[in-house]
DNA sequence: TCAAATCCACTGACCGGTTGGTTGCTAGCC
DNA sequence: GGCTAGCAACCAACCGGTCAGTGGATTTGA
């Protein structure tokens, strides 16, 4: 095995992302993550420092990769919706890592990342509301809460409905898509 | 310490819901499950047989609380939103134990309480929409997703909004059965 | 006196983290 | 080219502590 500094660590938080994605930060362990990796448990505390900082390093990545590939548009909601839908759809481990994160991290530390994000997005909706762009009805804070409780819809409450599901994902996304226009278009 | 079993499980009942829900079922700490009931560790394996089953009957325990709080009504979807928000807001953590659930364990195995209500649900909302009272823009399930996401939202996307939401409860509410009224109002 | 309820003290497995040492790449010397 | 010193990368084995779960004694109420 080629030795290869940046390489393991890449397979070490691969090996991590799927691990905290499937059981969370306390139910990981840190020689399944290695044995994935292919590596000694050594390593993570040689790379990461910690298990909590090898979910930090796992979250963080994760997080940066969403927001790079799921630009928000104030200008078109809608659009932003399907595009988050798609993303969930394709990397559904985002999801379940945001979830353990809001479960087992106290309330009051939460990444700058996300809080920035969301600042610039309220941002955003209040001047494309001043500018016509998008309707007044909803406040700039009810829209991204009420856009991202409908991105995440088909996803957060998946597994109780089970086969009952719309097999066709396009069919899923169109609802979405479709309910924040209703949301849109309320005066 | 008058000798009751069954007051003696109502106190392991709570400090489990408690504990399961602050900490999930990978985090939960039998050892402080059975401190905060004031009693013995053993206790839980007598009345409960395992840390799992604990959790099981704590499980099952909210949910039925919250079918008999929050009944389903397929005529006023809206109103029964609100009512949903309501209870998320005086139990949070109702919602909180269930995201443990989704997250903990396997897909396939769900309780059959929850298939079976959800199954009531899109039976109900199907004859209301044969019956006109509910209009056929979207299917049944679709409008069981919407729904369940929308009642949630300022609960599963709390944290990350922080200071910025609003303070009033009356507003948040007042958001949700506005727009699940706006999704009602498509044609 | 008997059965149910309770608890103490213990166990074996496991888990995050560390230690002390080994391996393999490469720069620099001859 | 061949040799080697030095260092980064890597690992097996271990450690202290924690955890879920239990056997057996003890207490209590009927």
């Amino acid at each position: 095995m080629a030795r290869d500094a940046e390489q393991t660590k890449r397979r070490l938080l691969d090996a991590a992302t799927a691990e905290f994605s499937g059981y969370g930060i306390a139910g990981a362990r840190v020689d399944r993550i290695a044995a994935a990796a292919g590596c000694n448990k050594a390593m993570i505390y040689a790379y990461f420092g910690s298990k909590e900082q090898l979910f930090d390093a796992v979250f963080d990545e994760r997080t940066k990769a969403f927001f790079a590939a799921v630009p928000f548009d104030a200008g078109d909601l809608a659009g932003y919706t399907g595009r988050a839908f798609d993303y969930y759809e394709d990397h559904p481990e985002t999801l379940r890592l945001s979830t353990w994160y809001r479960l087992e991290r106290p309330a009051d530390e939460h990444l700058r990342a996300i809080t920035e994000a969301n600042d610039v997005r309220l941002g955003e909706i209040g001047r494309a509301q001043q500018a016509g762009e998008v309707p007044g009805h909803y406040s700039p804070v009810q829209l991204v809460v009420l856009i991202q409780a409908l991105s995440a819809a088909w996803h957060t409450t998946n597994p109780e409905l089970g086969p009952r599901l719309p097999a066709d994902r396009a069919e899923r996304r169109l609802t979405l898509v479709d309910a924040v226009q209703g949301l849109l278009a309320r005066k």
